[in-house]
DNA sequence: CAATTCATGTAAACAGCTTTTACATGAAGC
DNA sequence: GCTTCATGTAAAAGCTGTTTACATGAATTG
């Protein structure tokens, strides 16, 4: 049969680069129709493989959406760092700033964002995902650990509590109210208002300055 | 062929309550594997049918999902409201209710929660399924607006933006960590301690009393 | 350079899911 | 009792997922 339909840098009997070509094609299906709605023979036929090519790449369909979902966390960790950029020029602005990049995220890349969050994969099943995982919250651990060291000792809150609050809420906003889906509820603010606006509230709530 | 492995109170050709079983099958199957590993067959087996007899109830999988996802929110509505319980005895204590509710319906009920939450649904397909919706997020507007009478008039901010923030907050942590899979990230704390200071803090940040 | 090895891809086959179609059953209403 | 109609069955066609034996050709190695 012609697998070379959609053939491009197809050089012959070997594809090259299937590996790759496939996580593309992941990255497509899933954007256009849910983490769901992927299959893996979908992606074989955009690579112009046959459908048991990919098995020679990944052991099944979720160990390649796993490996999608592990770059995505990488990404994310370097939008959040290069967001939170330290701290600079003020923690509370920074935190802002990581707010507002990792709802752009959440909107400009939903296909990872899908495979990261709402891909019920086998759990902690990939530990490269979870040190992944573990890096991009790592900024959000930092960045509470920056705010409240504004705060005379006494009166300061646990690290990792604060930095659960906020990407809580910067998470359930992403999930409700994030993607350009136009499928969720309509919105009085835009979603980068409301987080910003929550994020205010929570920080006045800890009494760390916020001006 | 034989379709009556299952059969329980199969009273002959005809099934008598198919629509019921097949609820309440993707119920037990969305449960066991998750919204992605419900199948339209399974359920017809579940119920002791052939493969097309689920058709007569329902135009196809997804439709399945969306009344399952409806019934879903008629449930959390109700478990709301009771929790909410007209903001008595305080206000505070009535939203920290409220909050708890929330996350104990993720935990207890993860297959509707999923079907609600999860699902990629075409969106706002299904008019009732919005209404239902809409009926849950009223409990937490209604909250949101008691909260913010509290305070001098000046002092208020938009009861619509409180509910969001409350509402994603509470998203946000029971979908991350709220449902028993064992699967999410280890926590220093339950999450309904995380939710209910996460609401404390918050409602400092707007000066609303919490004592 | 030539032979061999090995990763990568194909073809074919089987099983399960989805959906449609024609047909069967039996309960409800006239 | 007869007819009607909702509900279920059987069968079929076209998907997908997965495994198997086999084919290809690029890299390795003597």
């Amino acid at each position: 049969m012609n697998w070379s339909k959609h053939h491009r840098k197809r050089r012959g009997y070997h594809h090259g680069n299937l590996r790759e070509a496939l996580i593309e094609a992941a990255l497509e299906l899933i954007a256009a129709k849910g983490a769901a709605g992927f299959t893996f023979a979908e992606a074989a036929r955009s690579a112009g493989v046959s459908p048991g090519a990919p098995y020679r790449h990944f052991r099944d369909r979720d160990a390649l959406i796993a490996d999608v979902a592990r770059r995505g966390f990488e990404h994310f960790a370097e939008d959040l760092a290069r967001a939170w950029n330290d701290g600079q020029p003020t923690p509370h602005t920074a935190l802002q700033n990581l707010g507002a990049a990792y709802l752009a995220f959440a909107k400009d890349e939903p296909a990872y964002y899908t495979a990261m969050f709402e891909s019920q994969l086998p759990a902690r099943a990939d530990p490269e995902l979870v040190q992944a995982s573990d890096r991009a919250f790592a900024v959000l651990r930092q960045a509470a650990e920056t705010l409240i060291a504004t705060l005379p000792p006494r009166q300061r809150p646990p690290a990792m509590m604060v930095s659960l609050h906020i990407w809580s809420l910067a998470h359930g906003i992403a999930s409700l109210f994030g993607r350009g889906d136009e499928a969720r509820r309509a919105l009085p603010m835009a979603p980068e208002e409301l987080l910003e606006a929550g994020i205010l509230v929570y920080l006045q709530g800890l009494d760390i300055a916020t001006d």
